[in-house]
DNA sequence: GATGAATGAGTCTTCATTCAT
DNA sequence: AATGAATGAAGACTCATTCAT
């Protein structure tokens, strides 16, 4: 009596592992058979999961942008008015939690992957556009409910972005010239000055 | 009677072709031997000049610094207006020449590495402190003159430099989505509107 | 369900060829891929059971030691009067079979290496501790049977050994001046002019 | 003006340097740029003198043996009464100088490869043989003095030999095992015991 | 005579990948 | 479905040796 698929839930297992990997000792430093251990599997079980390094850590990273959206989904179907929106997607981007800075930590390494592997650059195309058009959408939102200022959205949506990921390197390289608390003054008066009408 | 030593030479232009590898393939893929072959020597003289491949690489991330200072220390004492400086500094930064986007590769590849060996990252604190302090100078002589606005130059030059280094990065990632031209309208958009009185 | 894990087999197998490789070329020559060739397997799987070079020479010293035990552990149980088992210690030591040569050509690469290295003098001293109590022990149930001559046991021992060793010293490296029947007979001849009552 | 051969003093130089770094770390660790460092010269200027890493390491086993010989051969013509002079030689052979322990070091490192190339083992054979015919007219003197008891002067220096080289080895690898107060000691009891009439 | 920059062959070591069990 | 023993290709690093100066 085959089980409900152990394979999917094992999958992940060994994805959230990579995850950890990646975030720890970056994709330079990881093994294979570190994250064999960190799932607590043996090598072997990696590779018949995945079939090479490469697809492991695609998948790691796909699933990485996956659990972000997860966890932002709610700030989308939220009543909250656009404005207010716009300040949760700034809080929601700070690397102050273990969970967020994981995220981050995973995704800036698909970045510096991305600038060589065009495979992996269309990967973070799409999830980058992905992330432009849903702050976009908030943008255009605040203008509809005229709380933002006109001038195209895409413009606006991109300044923040930048912002909000230029601020994150420097808070995750160098925290004692770049705090958390000053990234999100940072950003929020920009959203005051800049996006708000 | 010594040959006039040959080594600095012979030492810069081993750093120069392993920036060039570290632009053209990443740290990940850099083997000493490609870096060998860039320059012109054997595997043997790489290390003739550098013990390791950290080493090597550590010398790189310094030497490509440096060359970016060296190209852009002009900017400073050139009699300028500082709104005008401001705006050098963003044409400066633009990844649209071979020699910027390989400094701007090879940058990113010293930041994505600074967030696992202290190391680096202390290097990496130390090069843009500089960098931020640059800036920030510009900006107190912008207000100095009467021509930037009140405020914290510190937070200014923050937020310019964030906005800078996010475009880059989206320019690098993915020109289709973030051109160079509109990397500098942004840009220069935000000095407009965020900075000038 | 575990294979009756071939490990130990396997180790066994690598650690017999560590030492005919040593004894057949030295320590100085030893390449770990010869030891692989010797032991019929990858240079890999070597690695798989030693982490260094370093690790699997010392692995091997002990296992000659321990191998040379077990070929005359029979000495120490058997009945004969103590004389005898003194001439068969000075027998069994004598390098006139492969398998006493390819010991001793070990047994004098490590003391070598350990005039060097503190953790093979250790491992050399605890060896030779051990063969010295040996001889020791029988030198004292000689005197007990009123077949050796009186005198500190330990002295005795340390004669005998000393001798036998530099006489197979110098039948290792000199068989034309120094022949295994003539260490044979001044060894013995030791024993009865020296020892004996 | 040609100075008087600075070569011979050069070559020399390196010599000595070779049998201080053999004595200090062994052959195996030996590498040629370590001898130049000893000797204070270039590496280049090494194999200006030595053609190979081999023809270094064989002279400075010949060197050695030459000093080893110089430094004794006042025993040899010394007026002392045999008996006296195999008490020398004893007393010379023990490892309780810093130029004795050296040179046994080195001494040793002979025996060691002499066990595998040919070359250096005649090289030893010729050494050997030397210092055997040495003992064994000291010995051949003392019968002819009456001090020394009958029998094969050969056989007797070869145990005497034996018994220093054995007891030698226990001294440089177990100091805490067998001193030297102790080898000297055990060998005299034995020249006294099996050898004086 | 002497130097030291340059070389490249030689090895250890790592690690993704395979596969028998 | 999972294991882990085994592999072998790849690459960093060492060092004897050469040679232009």
């Amino acid at each position: 009596m085959p089980r409900p698929s152990v394979e999917a839930e094992r999958r992940e297992q060994i994805l959230r592992a990579a995850c950890a990997v990646i975030a720890g000792q970056g994709f330079v430093n990881l093994r294979v058979s570190d994250v064999a251990k960190a799932a607590g599997v043996s090598g072997g079980t990696v590779h018949y999961y995945f079939d090479t390094k490469r697809d492991l850590v695609h998948a790691a990273y796909e699933y990485n942008y996956q659990r972000s959206l997860d966890r932002r989904r709610w700030m989308l179907d939220t009543g909250e008015h656009p404005v207010d929106r716009l300040r949760l997607v700034v809080d929601s981007y700070l690397p102050d939690q273990p969970e967020t800075i994981e995220a981050w930590k995973v995704w800036a390494e698909l970045w510096s992957q991305g600038m060589r592997e065009p495979e992996l650059r269309e990967l973070h195309e799409r999830m980058y556009g992905d992330w432009r058009e849903l702050v976009t959408a908030i943008v255009r939102d605040g203008q509809a409910a005229g709380q933002v200022r006109d001038g195209d959205p895409a413009r606006m949506a991109n300044q923040l972005i930048a912002l909000i990921d230029g601020l994150a390197w420097q808070v995750l390289l160098g925290p004692s010239s770049m705090s958390v608390p000053l990234m999100r003054d940072l950003c929020l008066a920009f959203v005051n000055q800049d996006l708000l009408r």
